[in-house]
DNA sequence: TCTGGGGTCCTAGGACCC
DNA sequence: TCTGGGGTCCTAGGACCC
């Protein structure tokens, strides 16, 4: 643990409802909630104002609808709580490179990674954590924020919510345990509903009570590493580091029906368009994976999970498709599905569909690009350049269908760009994987070029 | 009118290999 | 002769978070 409050942590307050109170004044001092408006729909966000009739996140919209007749109701206009997100991080990344967003309204700042003449004293952060707030208000037009700020992530992020709404709190170090001390297990983040009954069933309510039990107790109540690491947040303890860029480990869309399905029919073709929309999501995030999942949700709530896992990674539309309808039909759907899921999961930055290469007819029913590479007019041919080594796949917005060739590392296919960057990962069926490059999107050493086919 | 959608991490059992 | 033991991969389910 640090001996100073160097890891900060922010939250916006009432993030979604609040945007739409800003965007929309008359909404101003009302209560507004956002979420699902079918008749399964949930609250995503409430307003304080609705808080005070009661309604939270998570609450079907029918129940908060009878709390809070009066609230405006609202779906969601997530391009507007991107844009604000941004802002926000933007903000953050001027106090330190290292931010970590945990989604789009909330973020670790790692403060001793920042500017070194920073003063990271009590009085320095809590400054700078005001700062912040001001600025975060200044720059989205009015959004709040809780600030709080601590020596590890844990307690920062309790500290952010001692600080709500609209105000910072730093724990100054030494007084970790004396904070948590008070606390209800509950506000440690992992101690859900089921743990806390579990807790509660021993006598166990407060973190000093927690603090009481030893490390044997607390596994055998809650297994080796939950209970462990139980064991070591209730002492303050939290070593973890804040990191910017983390990997996507699965990546999966669901869908509830407004009224259950049971034509197998219609689910065979729910899940097909399902797995065209995880499809288009895997290649505009240039990866692919392994593992294909089915979720399905009876009309009791009863829920399961089917999965297969291929040979080689995939992005596939058709093989996704091809392996969930499979799935699908080993399940029974006669009694009624409320919900239908696919996902992907098991990664890889790279696709080894060469394996399974997709014949002609397969490839001219695919959505009108092949998914790989096309010449460029004019441009010269890798593939009869010489002995170069063959990407195993080309996908780009940036130059689309095309490789990017760098004299330096050979050919490297594009598999992230925006913002005027794009990043080639020089990487071959050949060579294996290579060095992932960032350049300046007008760089001229970036030649569109072709593998064959 | 029962209970969203997108994720992460953990557990446990069986298969399989050495 | 009764029944190793560890490591890894895969599958299914569950708790939890925003």
């Amino acid at each position: 643990m640090r001996r100073q409050a160097t890891i900060l942590h922010l939250d916006l307050d009432a993030f979604f409802a609040a945007v739409e109170q800003r965007d929309k004044p008359s909404l101003r001092g009302k209560p507004v909630v956002v979420g699902g408006l079918g008749h399964r729909g949930v609250v995503s966000t409430a307003s304080y104002e609705a808080r005070l009739f009661g309604v939270r996140s998570a609450m079907r919209t029918a129940e908060a609808r009878a709390r809070c007749p009066h609230a405006a109701y609202l779906s969601g206009r997530f391009d507007a709580y991107r844009a604000a997100s941004r802002v926000v991080m933007g903000r953050l990344r001027e106090i330190s490179p290292l931010v970590e967003p945990l989604s789009l309204d909330e973020a670790f700042v790692d403060l001793a990674a920042g500017d070194e003449s920073r003063h990271l004293d009590l009085d320095g952060v809590t400054a700078l954590a005001e700062q912040v707030r001001a600025d975060v208000a200044e720059r989205t037009g009015g959004l709040t924020a809780s600030v709080g700020a601590a020596s590890s992530k844990f307690l920062a992020k309790i500290a952010s919510e001692l600080a709500k709404p609209d105000g910072s709190y730093v724990v100054a170090p030494g007084t970790e345990i004396a904070t948590l001390d008070p606390l209800s297990v509950r506000t440690i983040p992992g101690v859900g509903p089921v743990t806390a009954e579990r807790l509660r069933r021993i006598g166990v309510h407060t973190v000093e009570q927690l603090r009481r039990l030893d490390l044997l107790e607390l596994t055998s109540l809650l297994g080796t590493a939950y209970g462990t690491s139980l064991h070591s947040l209730a002492r303050g303890e939290d070593h973890r580091g804040v990191v910017a860029e983390r990997e996507t480990k699965s990546l999966s869309v669901e869908d509830t029906f407004e009224t259950d399905i049971t034509d197998p029919r219609v689910l065979a073709d729910v899940a097909t368009t399902m797995s065209r929309r995880v499809s288009e999501r895997l290649r505009a995030n240039a990866t692919s994976g392994r593992t294909v999942t089915l979720k399905i949700r009876h009309h009791d709530f009863e829920t399961h999970t089917r999965s297969a896992t291929l040979a080689g990674p995939t992005d596939d539309a058709r093989v996704i498709a091809r392996t969930v309808t499979g799935l699908l039909a080993e399940i029974d759907t006669s009694s009624g599905i409320r919900l239908l899921g696919v996902g992907v999961s098991g990664m890889a930055d790279w696709v080894q569909d060469d394996l399974f290469p997709p014949d002609d007819d397969e490839l001219a029913a695919a959505t009108g690009s092949t998914g790989a590479a096309t010449t460029l007019a004019g441009e010269p041919d890798i593939a009869t350049a010489g002995a170069v080594p063959r990407p195993l796949r080309a996908r780009s917005r940036w130059a689309p269908g095309a490789d990017v060739v760098h004299d330096e590392h050979g050919p490297g296919w594009v598999w992230g760009s925006g913002l005027g960057r794009v990043t080639v990962r020089f990487e071959t069926a050949t060579t294996g994987p290579g060095p992932v490059r960032t350049f300046d999107a007008e760089d001229p050493s970036l030649t569109p070029g072709t593998v064959e086919p």
